[in-house]
RNA sequence: CGGAGUGUCGUAUACCGGUAGUACGUAUGGUUUGGGACCAUAUUGACUGGGUUCGAUUCCCAGCACUCCGACCA
C-alpha cells in the first residue's frame, strides 16, 4: 500500500504519562489509538499486525484439531447464574437489559456459553474429545486500565474449550494444548516460561500460565535456578525445613509480656527465634465468618492459598474493633482458647517446630511452650505461605522471584461446569456422564503489545517478521518512476510492502520508518540509483548494502 | 475500590486574578531534497456546572475524564 493513502500518520511527540515502550510506540507509529480508558481503535497498520497474530494462533490450533466458530457477544445473564459466577468474578461483570428487561452478559469468558451449546446436543462418547474455540471481543470492568494494550476494558481473546469423557483423555489435550501454545509464542518471536497458577474465578484445580519475562509484566513468579519449576506466588510451593521439631514437648505456661504488637516485638522481649513464635492473622470472608490463618513466624500467609483452602470468595483482615469482639486481643491472638466460632487454619510449617511462643489472647499476656495438638486443633491443615526469592523448591533448588507478562494459559476445568449446569454425554456402559472439561486462552492484544515490549529500540518497533504489517518498507527520496516500477514488481510478486511516496524530506521517511518497524527498508533515491540499484537494510541493520534492482525480490527471502 | 495527581489549539507544552503564548501539525505559495529542512502567510484552544470576585482559564466546591501507585487478569 502507498504511505500516501494512509489517513493515520505518525506524530513526533506522545503525551509524557507515557512510559511503556509498547504503548508509547504503537500509539506513535499509528498503530492504535485510544478511545476512552481501556479501549483502544486498531488502526490500519495495527489491524494487519493483530491479523497476522490471529491468523498465527487460528493454524496452529487447527493443525492441533480444535474446531472454530463463535458465540453471541451478550450471554443470557441465566447461564451465569447456573454457575454463580454472577457473584465470583473477580472482574466487574459488565451487564445490559434489552428491551423486554431480559438480562445479558457482556461475555468476558465464554464457559457457560461453550457448555450450553454443547449439552443442547445428543453428545456420545464416541463424539469425543473435542476443542471447540472462537475468537471474540471480551469485556472486563477492570478497576484499572494499564499501559496501553497491556491491560485494557476490551480486547480479543481466542478462547478455546475442551470436552472429555474422562481425566486421561483430558489430560492429553492439556499437552497438546500446552505444546500448541509453545509453538504460537514461538512463531510469534515471544520465549515464554510456563507458570504453574491458580484458577481464580474460572475454577478447576489447576492451570498454568504462558507468561512473557519482562520488567512492565503484572504476573510475579516464582522460578528454580534450575528452571525446572515455576510457579506464580500464589501457588508456588517450597521446602519448609524442619527447625526444633525433635524437642521433647515441655510444659505449656502463661508468662506476663509487656512488649508491643508486632513479631519483633515478641522476639526481643522473649529472645528467641523468630520462627519459633506463632503468627496469627485473623480474616473475616465474605459470609462475615472469622478464619485465623496461623503460620511459622518467619513466614507469611498468601491470601489466594487461604482462600482457596477454606473455600472462602472473599476475605479481608479483621479491624483491632473485631479482633477484640471475639474476646482477643490485637498483637496476642492465639489458637489456644480461641473463639469457637473462629474457624483455625494452620499453615504446615508449624509441624516444623516445637514449644512455639505467642499471645495468650489476652494484652499483655503470652503463651510458652505452644504445641500443635496437644493445646489447639485446627479445622484445616495445608500450604498457605507466602513463597519468597531464595527460599529452596521442593526439588532442592532455589527460587528466584521473576516477573513477566501473561499472554496466554491453559486450564483444567474438571467438572466444574458441566455438574454445574447439567452437561452430560452418553458414555459406552449406556450411563449418562458429565464431561471431563479444559479451557485455554490467549489475548491476542496483549500479544501485541508484548511483541513489541520485546522488539523496539529507542527509534521504534522491529517487528519479527511473521507479524509485521508489511515485509518491505519501500522509500523513495525525490521523484522517480524507478520506485513506482519497483512497488508495482513487489505486489506482483506477492510482496507485502508499504511504499513511502509522500512527498517529505528523507530525514522524516527514515525516522517514521524506523519508528514503524517493517523488517526490510528498500531506498530508491538518485544516490541509490548511480551507484547500481536500491539500498537495502533490515531494521535491525546498521548499515545498508546496495542490490541491482532486479535482485530485490531474492534479497528479501 | 483505596491513595496521589492532571485537565490550556489536532499533538506537546508555557504563562497568568485583567488582550492566552510557543513548537509541531494542518492549509496555501515559494526555496529545498540522504536522518523529522527553510521562508512567508493562514488556521485552531482554557473539560462541564456552580461559587468567590468589578472581573476567573487562573482561587474554591461538585461532577466528568484521564494518568500514576496499590488490590484483580488474557
Amino acid at each position: 500500500m502507498k504511505q500516501s493513502q494512509l489517513f493515520t500518520k505518525t506524530s513526533k511527540t506522545v503525551s509524557a504519562d507515557i512510559k511503556i515502550a509498547s504503548h508509547k510506540f504503537l500509539i506513535q507509529a499509528g498503530f492504535i489509538s485510544e478511545s476512552v480508558a481501556g479501549r483502544y481503535y486498531f488502526l490500519p497498520l495495527g489491524m494487519r499486525v493483530r491479523d497476522k497474530v490471529i491468523k498465527i494462533i487460528e493454524e496452529e490450533m487447527n493443525k492441533a484439531g480444535a474446531l472454530k466458530l463463535i458465540t453471541p457477544v451478550l450471554h443470557p445473564l441465566e447461564f451465569w447464574k447456573e454457575t454463580a459466577r454472577t457473584e465470583s468474578v473477580g472482574f466487574e461483570l459488565m451487564t445490559i437489559k434489552d428491551r423486554n428487561g431480559s438480562g445479558f452478559v457482556l461475555g468476558g469468558t465464554a464457559e457457560e456459553m461453550m457448555v450450553d451449546l454443547v449439552r443442547k446436543y445428543n453428545i456420545s462418547y464416541k463424539d469425543l474429545p473435542f476443542n471447540i474455540y472462537q475468537f471474540s471481543q471480551k469485556f472486563r470492568d477492570e478497576m484499572r486500565a494499564r499501559g496501553g494494550l497491556l491491560r485494557v476494558r476490551e480486547f480479543l481473546m481466542k478462547d478455546a474449550y475442551s470436552f472429555h469423557a474422562d481425566e486421561e483423555d483430558f489430560k492429553k489435550e492439556y499437552q497438546k494444548m500446552w505444546d500448541t501454545y509453545m509453538n504460537i509464542f514461538n512463531r510469534l518471536g515471544l520465549e515464554t516460561v510456563v507458570v504453574e497458577s491458580d484458577n481464580g474465578y474460572i475454577g478447576g484445580d489447576y492451570c498454568h500460565e504462558f507468561v512473557v519475562k519482562s520488567e512492565v509484566g503484572e504476573s510475579k513468579f516464582f522460578i528454580s535456578e534450575d528452571g525446572k519449576y515455576a510457579s506464580h506466588e500464589d501457588t508456588a510451593k517450597f521446602k519448609k525445613e524442619d527447625k526444633n521439631n525433635t524437642e521433647e514437648e515441655k510444659e505449656l505456661r502463661e508468662v506476663e509480656a509487656n512488649r508491643g504488637k508486632t513479631m519483633e516485638d515478641g522476639v526481643k522481649f522473649h529472645n528467641l527465634p523468630l520462627w519459633q513464635q506463632i503468627k496469627d492473622v485473623l480474616f473475616i470472608n465474605e459470609k462475615g465468618e472469622y478464619i485465623l490463618a496461623i503460620i511459622r513466624g518467619d513466614l507469611d500467609v498468601n491470601e489466594t492459598k487461604l482462600k482457596n483452602i477454606s473455600g472462602a470468595i472473599d476475605l479481608r483482615m479483621a479491624t483491632d474493633e473485631e479482633v477484640r469482639a471475639i474476646g482477643s486481643e490485637p498483637g496476642f491472638i492465639s489458637p489456644v482458647g480461641i473463639d469457637k466460632k473462629v474457624k483455625v487454619i494452620a499453615d504446615e510449617s508449624l509441624r516444623t517446630i516445637k514449644n512455639a511462643y505467642g499471645g495468650a489472647n489476652k494484652k499483655n499476656l503470652d503463651l510458652m511452650n505452644v504445641n500443635i495438638d496437644r493445646d489447639f486443633k485446627t479445622e484445616i491443615e495445608g500450604d498457605i505461605a507466602m513463597a519468597k526469592s531464595e527460599f529452596e523448591s521442593l526439588d532442592g533448588s532455589i527460587l528466584k522471584e521473576d516477573k513477566g507478562i501473561e499472554v496466554g494459559n491453559i486450564f483444567q476445568l474438571g467438572y466444574h461446569y458441566s455438574k454445574k449446569m447439567n452437561a452430560k454425554f452418553v458414555d459406552n456402559d449406556g450411563q449418562e456422564k458429565f464431561y471431563y472439561m479444559g479451557c485455554y486462552g490467549i489475548g491476542v492484544d496483549r500479544t501485541v503489545a508484548t511483541i513489541v515490549e520485546k522488539y523496539n529500540d529507542d527509534k521504534g518497533i522491529l517487528w519479527p517478521e511473521s507479524v509485521a504489517p508489511f515485509k518491505v518498507h519501500l522509500i523513495s527520496l525525490g521523484k522517480n518512476e524507478e520506485a513506482e516500477n519497483i512497488y508495482n514488481d513487489l505486489i506482483k510478486s506477492g510482496v507485502e510492502v508499504l511504499y513511502d511516496d509522500r512527498e517529505v524530506s528523507a530525514g522524516e521517511k527514515f525516522a517514521d520508518s524506523d519508528l514503524i518497524g517493517i523488517p526490510y527498508r528498500v531506498v530508491i533515491s538518485k544516490k541509490s540509483l548511480k551507484n547500481g540499484g536500491a539500498e537495502i537494510k533490515k531494521r535491525n541493520e546498521k548499515e545498508s548494502r546496495i542490490v541491482k534492482i532486479e535482485d530485490i525480490t531474492k534479497e528479501i527471502n
